[in-house]
DNA sequence: TATATATTTGACTCTTTGGTTAAACTATAT
DNA sequence: ATATAGTTTAACCAAAGAGTCAAATATATA
């Protein structure tokens, strides 16, 4: 094996998260993903066991990937415009390095709802929230946010980011009846979607 | 045939489209929605030829009562504040009762992109946009929005009222551990979101 | 080098799947 | 009633799918 050969395990797994968020879990076949990777199917087995086992393991990566991308959002010690600001920069930019991702994962976990629940089992939300509202209490209460608009506000401004990649065949069609770049678009909601939420909240 | 029966057409229709919804296109089996009308696979065929076409069929009729559900914002003779709340009063509403429309829509325009070009090209965007520019001339200027921000303003309505129906179970799961319940989530949804914006907007 | 161990393959199995067909059934018009 | 056209079914088919396995190959180790 020379020096930048990779293993086959990784090969396979990178292959199988290409396809799988391709096609997602029905639409792939196991002979795909074993073309993808240059080798033999029962190789897939070999290292994988089953199909399922195999989706799986890229599920759990990825979905581990995506919520990560939330936690600067809890722990970092900055005000909470900065965190707006950082979170739309940031995790804007990591969509654009993984565009399929949330279409992919609003798929799997619609398919299989069962799934988030046992992935989010892992995570203390109560503790991260709590530790939100009061690193940020005094801000929250300048800002007017009560505890019934907070979850409204977090979920918009998820949506503002996550969206626009999950309905992108749509917009990319619309726009281009209209002259818009897509990419463009994206560029420049890092900036204007921070924007947006902000002037909404200030009073 | 009794007055309450249903043609077996629509029937297969209803089934296929209840199916279909749930598992998507390469989820479903032939034999499932068989059995969830009540008849034999053979039927399907007979009435619809292949599992391309009835899908086809249930497709274009989401896609189409979906987009259908924008128009009001383009021709109503109402202001672009009214507009923007009677949007979101009526657009959550119609997914309150077709919540799985969004999660249907998401993975199918991803998994097989030129569907939406197809789709989109017996619309006229164009005119629809330039007619919603220049009924809302002052006002646009009086809320300072330009040509760039127009599409961003829109597509962020769009994914507020959108994205918590695709990620719904994502949102159960997180609101479940705290105490929130999704149901009256989205109904406070209808006028948050109204307010959320146009207080973004207001100079 | 010889032996044990890990990796890779082609050929195979068994099940599921979309789709077909010929026959049976139903309703209706003459 | 009976011929006709439309509807429904059971039985069938070929292709594709996930998964298996024994043999072959490479790799490490003594």
């Amino acid at each position: 094996m020379t020096e930048n050969d990779k293993l086959t395990e990784e090969k396979i797994f990178e292959s199988a998260t290409a396809v799988f968020i391709k096609k997602g879990m029905d639409g792939t076949r196991m002979k795909d993903i074993a073309e993808h990777a240059g080798i033999n199917k029962a190789l897939l087995h070999y290292y994988f066991r089953t199909k399922e086992r195999l989706f799986n393991a890229v599920f759990e990566k990825i979905a581990g990937v995506m919520f990560r991308k939330f936690a600067p959002v809890f722990d970092a010690e900055t005000s909470f415009e900065d965190k707006i600001r950082f979170f739309f920069r940031e995790h804007i930019t990591f969509l654009q390095q993984n565009p399929g991702f949330p279409g992919f994962f609003i798929n799997e976990i619609n398919r299989n709802p069962e799934r988030i629940t046992k992935f989010l089992s892992n995570i203390d939300i109560k503790s991260l929230w709590s530790m939100l509202c009061e690193q940020h209490c005094e801000e929250l209460r300048k800002y007017n946010i009560t505890e019934e608009t907070l979850p409204q506000i977090m979920v918009s401004i998820a949506s503002m980011s996550v969206f626009p990649f999950a309905a992108r065949s749509v917009l990319e069609g619309l726009f281009g009846k209209m002259g818009i770049d897509f990419t463009q678009f994206i560029e420049k909601r890092k900036t204007f979607a921070a924007d947006f939420v902000l002037k909404a909240l200030k009073e």
